[in-house]
DNA sequence: GCGAAAAGTTTGACTTTCAAAGTATTTTCT
DNA sequence: AGAAAATACTTTGAAAGTCAAACTTTTCGC
């Protein structure tokens, strides 16, 4: 099987198993109404201060009809915390609850120790060219998009 | 910046909005009416012979429920194929239809190139070592989850 | 001040998903 | 052989997530 056909299987593969695992990582004891959707605008609002809900939106590239609805949900659930804008009375702001801030967190622990985890696993080298190859994929999809 | 921090943001930033990308490369004038998920389980179905329900829906962590959804909106669409086996009368066949097997491969293309842009600028050793690390990688998670 | 633009929200429709109930068929166990 | 259990799949009901388009409120440009 030659290189291609095999990194294209793995690749695959390895995709939907970290997939898997983190949506099983966000649903703990501790925070079991975060879906992995909430987590994700939670990581795109994120942990210092407030940002309004067009940028937001863009970052996470849904409209701000579906961030709304979203945002909706978290508020209610006390994670987010929503107000209008001072300034621009049209703009409503969005920010992390202490809630919010525990969850995200929590989140971000988890993220930490998996690529711990993945790297204990790899010889430096490896690593290096492991790190070289995503930032090439990335290059890749940015360029596609 | 350390591995550990690159290594977390380029992840995140790759699995926020891949499928997003992927969709938007599934997409083209050919295949309008194909979905992320549609071409997921195109892939799951395979190019070569059919496959049973429950062995489609295992591959790809979903109900059965949900597959029949899915396969429903493919075989309206004309991508697949549903039969009932002649050998045991409850199984329902499914495989890719003309059609489907040329969108199918029409997707692998897009992964090959992918695959092509990210080893382009390796040399073969790093392709090697790259290779190893992530079977070494598709291990660990299989373990884990 | 008035019309256009901008920021969000709401609405209606659709997709994806699961759990649970239901149907048809086969296997197992007397 | 015949009843009970297991298997394979579909259907149903409910929830989440998504978009486009219509709508409201506020600000900007002239």
């Amino acid at each position: 099987m030659d290189i291609n056909t095999t990194l294209n299987e793995v690749l695959v593969k390895l995709f939907r198993d970290i997939n898997t695992l983190e949506e099983r990582a966000i649903r703990t004891e501790e925070y079991q109404d975060v879906t992995a959707n909430d987590m994700h605008v939670m990581e795109a609002i994120g942990p210092e201060g407030a940002k309004n809900m067009t940028s937001v939106a863009r970052e996470l590239e849904v409209t701000t009809g579906t961030l709304t609805i979203s945002v909706n949900s978290l508020v209610k659930k006390g994670y987010v915390d929503r107000s209008r804008s001072e300034e621009d009375r049209r703009v409503v702001l969005v920010s992390l609850s202490g809630k919010g801030q525990k969850a995200y967190l929590h989140h971000q622990k988890f993220h930490q120790e998996m690529i711990e985890a993945v790297l204990k696993e790899l010889s430096g080298e490896e690593q290096r060219v492991l790190e070289q190859a995503l930032v090439k994929l990335t290059r890749f999809f940015r360029q596609k998009s």
